[in-house]
DNA sequence: CTTCGTTCCTGGAAGC
DNA sequence: TGCTTCCAGGAACGAA
């Protein structure tokens, strides 16, 4: 499940071998991946076209294709984006084929199909979620100035509250998990009864947590691969996530599976207050 | 206004 | 063994 260190490091692996190409052909098998504009605009707007920078903004991936234009991708749960020689077969699940210069061929697949895709030129469609993502864990804007008094004001649980993409970009389930481990937080305290050295410590371990995540290549737990393929190291150190019923690896005590938000948590009832 | 539950989708695992 | 059921979760959406 792609969060910001996976997407960041598929940025990483894709780059090298898609930056400065130009998309020769763009061949679409599941028209209801791309929200903007139409299927065949989509196609149109692109062939042609120079990949002239990779770039990331929180969970999305985005391409810059001309000064006025940019491919926003969103991986959300199975989503891959990854490079090959174009001599090679389609991979599984294959949704979108882009055929570049120079024999690569970038592929788009999806296992349960929830990507997005959007080709935006003069901006002219508004991206909710894009629009409104507030600052990156590792980014200046993102610090307990920023965060203490989003906190003393919400009445989700602090879990929910550090998913929520306006509040933070970036987390997902997985790492919202472990901030709250290292952080010894319990993922359903309400986020208004943090004080002030919890939210530190939180912020602090936000940072900790993606920083390893990213030197990691992130997290390979079912279908999470890179641009090149590849799967992550980062599930072979984590804290909770995927661990309930295994030993805390602080106090030994066995870690316990809920639900908060609908989301399957983890969490040692011991360590985390 | 905020918060909560539902929905989209497929494959793999668990249960009987 | 083979079938059915449940679960995984990012984020939009509608309901409370």
């Amino acid at each position: 499940m792609p969060e910001m260190p996976e997407v960041e490091q598929v940025r990483k692996t894709l780059t090298p071998h898609i930056k400065g190409k130009i998309i020769t052909n763009v061949e679409i098998f599941l028209d209801r991946l791309i929200q903007h504009p139409t299927p065949e605009a989509f196609i149109k707007g692109l062939i042609g076209k120079t990949i002239e920078d990779v770039g990331r903004k929180g969970k999305y991936l985005v391409l810059k294709t001309a000064d006025n234009q940019k491919l926003i991708v969103h991986l959300r749960m199975t989503g891959a984006l990854i490079a090959q020689d174009s001599d090679m077969p389609a991979p599984k699940y294959a949704k979108i084929k882009f055929t570049l210069s120079d024999n690569i061929t970038m592929w788009f697949t999806d296992i349960r199909t929830f990507g997005t895709l959007y080709l935006v030129t003069d901006n002219d469609t508004y991206i909710e979620g894009y629009e409104t993502l507030g600052p990156e864990p590792l980014s200046a804007g993102f610090n307990v100035e920023y965060l203490t008094p989003l906190a003393a004001k919400s009445r989700k649980p602090i879990k929910t509250f550090i998913l929520d993409q306006k509040i933070i970009a970036g987390l997902g389930n997985i790492y919202a998990d472990e901030c709250l481990a290292l952080a010894k937080i319990l993922p359903m305290r309400l986020a208004n009864t943090l004080n002030d050295a919890e939210i530190t410590e939180l912020c602090k371990d936000i940072n900790i947590v993606i920083a390893q995540g990213i030197k990691n290549r992130g997290t390979t737990f079912r279908d999470y691969k890179d641009g090149e393929g590849n799967k992550g190291d980062n599930q072979n150190h984590l804290l909770v996530y995927s661990r309930a019923g295994k030993p805390c690896k602080g106090c030994g005590t066995t870690l316990v599976q809920t639900k908060i938000g609908g989301r399957g948590s983890v969490y040692c009832p011991i360590c985390q207050k």
